[in-house]
DNA sequence: ATATGTGCAAATTCTTTGCATTAGA
DNA sequence: TCTAATGCAAAGAATTTGCACATAT
């Protein structure tokens, strides 16, 4: 089905995502490890935002250390391949950065469940803070609520 | 040494306010204590956001202890007087809570100067979740960026 | 061959908790 | 008075760091 192509214009081919990142990894100077290639696979294949812990636990057993996770976050961070979501509970959570396709999350704080909304509003805002003066200019947007499901299932008042 | 001074009738009605918000920790059933008003009386004077540390510091040496600033800011982010913010450099930082007055931050990655842009570009968003059955919607947005100075002052490229 | 990446252990940092004491209503 | 709030010490949780060993290039 998928073709190991190093053109970027694809955008949800799982091989050619793959090797597209290891090879920004590899342009940047960082070595293919058996860490790096698995959270980068699991990213791309996995939805939702994961913690630290839950990257860990996703990889098949004994692969690596929890340090390293963390490690290999940090250099897939850099590199700009992944990005780290704040849900505002002291725990950092990281998914696959798919480009410029900018996207935000809808977080129950009942179920915590995630919930991704490909809608972007701060396009503008992000051209008003540019025009302030600001270089550079990145944001970060969450929002919260309590899903229908959570609604139903505990009406308390 | 600290300005202990008391007298600050500059933008809005200080007294009101800080009465005000007595007022509402006292109706929620909590007790007036000095950590508490003290809290408020700095977080009503003061601009921008403040980690547990600042806090602390901030406020007439001895007055309490480091402890007892993160149970304070606890009881008043449970009353809804304070707001926390998240920067996301792992570390809350609080502001008061000035009613319905949405407004967010404009961090500087440099410099860590804060700015406060008082439009708020999510009312929308917050309608648009709404419709999708989501109850109790909130949102976090807090925007990065390097300020003028920043820039004027180090210029590598 | 060699520098980069990893594992393990221990350290750091921010925040929370237990319990006796203090103080607000 | 009588319970809620505080101080101190110590625990907890997430993440980072030091150093010897392993491994990608």
């Amino acid at each position: 089905m998928e073709h190991t192509e190093h053109a970027d214009h694809g955008e949800h081919c799982s091989e050619g995502q793959l090797a597209a990142a290891l090879a920004v990894l590899k342009e940047a100077g960082h070595r293919i490890t058996a860490p790096r290639r698995a959270l980068l696979e699991l990213l791309q294949k996995e939805h939702g935002p994961f913690s630290a812990d839950e990257l860990h636990r996703r990889l098949p057993t004994g692969l690596c250390d929890p340090v390293t996770v963390y490690r290999c976050i940090a250099t897939l961070e850099e590199t700009g391949l992944v990005r780290r979501c704040d849900f505002g509970d002291g725990i950092y959570r990281y998914e696959f950065n798919t480009g410029e396709h900018h996207h935000h999350h809808i977080i129950c704080r009942a179920c915590a469940s995630v919930k991704t909304l490909d809608v972007c509003f701060a396009d503008g805002l992000e051209r008003m803070v540019r025009q302030m003066g600001y270089a550079n200019v990145t944001h970060t947007l969450e929002i919260f609520g309590i899903c229908a499901e959570c609604q139903k299932a505990r009406r308390p008042l």
